[in-house]
DNA sequence: GGTCACTATAGGACACATCCTATATCTGTC
DNA sequence: GACAGATATAGGATGTGTCCTATAGTGACC
């Protein structure tokens, strides 16, 4: 549901097209959620069919026409609407979690195994996020502080989920080596705040 | 995908109905895979069809006749081979972060509201987790390390994701009361660790 | 001279999940 | 006596996203 909305934020900025939109996705929100090229083209068509954006055919000599998206009014309003009714959450997917609770049916070592990648695909996550993070300071920093709070709050956040899973996996691989696993995974437990 | 091999992985215990799988689902791994009823009777079919699971009518005199889902051998392996395959973590989807991308559409006050709304969500996420992992933990004190190394791993995992985003958003929330918000954001993000 | 990447669009098939609905009977509550 | 809720199954429609493919010209590389 939220691709449709993601559009109309980017087409709030200015018009765009479907590729123009591909490389926005991928250059900012990717990270949260990422889209798909032909959903990106399907969804447009079904934005202009509700009148949401409205197509302005651009000729091009060389290539193929293309085809700017403009907001229209209708469509801001479906925009600012999303962006004060309550957020939906969809339900989580992890697919590490599931292999964890049934780790049991492989050898124990493999629950080593299985964590110690998920770390290395987490420091990996959250060197892309640290890059990123320097990369856009300046420009936050320059920007508008009303423009530019939301997405550099939107970073934070990923780079606070990143490091908080990076830690939890070096802490869980912690307890592995200790002589009394269980033991430690339940003091961690209890140790809720 | 996963659906399958956690149907899977709750078989490798002991046969069970669709209905038995739901109810196993929601006691356990739902916080990180919900399991839609409907999706489990198809899944549960599919799997028949490839001869991982094997049914076995058990007839009932008052109710519909239970149909319990044997694993096969060549189910085993396959929940084996899923276990040891790496984990393809799918995309994430965070509709709070993109609407917090494009927050600068709606009157800044909204911001606040946004992350004080998902603020309350977190605490009563993280109250259920509490709550299961105090009335798990004698079981899982109880039971071979072995068996419930992975169980109590995975709700550890779950808290210690949630409490990461409850203190995000505490600290989030804290630097809007501040004079100089977007100063305050810009040093979470260099403080990476 | 061939292959690859880039710009620009979009259809088809399929996977996966959700929502709503239907069937049927028993048990417990008000 | 009515109605809700538990037990037990499953179909249909729809939504949402992924993967593969096709078109078509330009520019760069080797």
């Amino acid at each position: 549901m939220s691709l449709r909305h993601a559009i109309l934020g980017f087409l709030s900025h200015r018009p765009l097209s479907g590729y123009d939109l591909k490389k926005a996705f991928d250059g900012s929100v990717a990270h949260f959620w990422a889209a798909d090229q032909a959903q990106i083209y399907r969804t447009l068509a079904g934005l202009s069919e509700e009148r949401l954006v409205e197509v302005e055919r651009v000729a091009q000599e060389v290539r193929p026409d293309r085809k700017l998206h403009h907001l229209t009014a209708s469509g801001r309003a479906e925009l600012v609407a999303w962006l004060q009714a309550p957020t939906v959450a969809p339900a989580r997917r992890e697919p590490l979690l599931v292999k964890l609770f049934f780790v049991s049916e492989v050898a124990p070592e493999h629950l080593g195994v299985l964590l110690r990648t998920e770390l290395a695909a987490a420091e990996r996550e959250l060197a892309t996020l640290n890059a990123v993070a320097t990369g856009t300071a300046p420009a936050f920093a320059a920007a508008p502080p009303t423009q530019a709070l939301g997405p550099a709050l939107t970073l934070w956040a990923g780079l606070a989920a990143t490091r908080a899973w990076r830690d939890w996996l070096v802490a869980a691989l912690g307890t592995l080596e200790g002589d009394a696993p269980m033991a430690a995974v339940l003091a961690a437990l209890a140790a809720g705040a």
